[in-house]
DNA sequence: CGAGTGAGTTTCATTTCAGAACCCGGAGCG
DNA sequence: CGCTCCGGGTTCTGAAATGAAACTCACTCG
């Protein structure tokens, strides 16, 4: 039925996907990066409040400095010490968090006790609990993901 | 500044995010699923398509299936062969996997040549480039991550 | 009957992860 | 001035996940 193009996968050419994957694609950068939208700034309090193990920590937060998601920067001087804050990048990626969040309280929390202490993410200027939408600038209008459609952008639609 | 509430995490206590990304949280998952809306369905076509070892891909359908994300349905009995389907609340992963891939498209892809094979997702009925936008229930209006607010759910705004 | 195919499983080396303990530069203190 | 504490890591070791390749199995085709 779908063609399935010859699709050159396989390949050692990675797309955007994979690489963002490579980046933020394990169990806890997105976790570190959703404390780090909390307020968290901390080598230790990140520690704390994810209960990652110390060098997964370093090692995440080094990969995330480099990619540009979050920056480390100097709070203090006499005793060296560091804050980790995202980026502007880092904070783009809230509507993957928030996408993931939804998903999870719709999907897969089984029990409503589970979202207990969940956070969640509202439209500041009044509080409601933010919802996402697909948005088509041509049609002006927002549409459900079954009006999505797969395409290739494989530079014939220029 | 802000107040970083008590935030009992570090407890076995799972938020929805981290059981989230206990299932779909490894640089397959999104990957496989990304195929799946593609149109793969069968098992050599994603280890093909995906470049995956077999053994993993395995583990991840099984655990895409438990979590309710795709459907191991027979599409032949002489030889029993199963192809593996997304579920409504697979499909309805696409908001987190757009989200994804146009952050990479902004933030990672270093080299516009890095895109040329990407797939985009469109407006089915206009074939627009779809984008994302957060919507606001209340004010019946999207709005952009910067006027996101993060707060706990802690039954203290129920 | 022998080759081919789809869908795995098994085996084994490599990589990554998690955890505990250790290190280091100041700060507080007696 | 020596001792201990704290934030912020690094170094080790053992457990788990990953990847590649080969093997299995059931069935179909020629």
């Amino acid at each position: 039925m779908s063609p399935t193009p010859p699709a050159q996968r396989s390949t050692p050419e990675p797309t955007t996907l994979e690489r963002t994957l490579a980046l933020v694609g394990d169990r806890w950068s997105i976790l570190i990066i959703r404390a780090a939208l909390r307020g968290v700034r901390r080598f230790d309090d990140y520690q704390a409040d994810l209960g990652i193990a110390r060098p997964i920590l370093t090692r995440r937060l080094q990969r995330l400095v480099e990619g540009g998601v979050m920056a480390k920067e100097p709070y203090q001087d006499h005793p060296p010490r560091f804050e980790y804050r995202l980026t502007p990048a880092g904070v783009a990626l809230s509507p993957a968090l928030v996408a993931l969040i939804r998903w999870g309280d719709q999907h897969v929390a089984d029990s409503p006790d589970t979202r207990r202490a969940e956070i969640v993410l509202v439209h500041g200027p009044c509080g409601t609990e933010l919802e996402q939408a697909f948005w088509c600038r041509s049609c002006a209008t927002t549409f459900p993901p079954t009006a999505i459609r797969a395409t290739s952008r494989d530079r014939t639609d220029t």
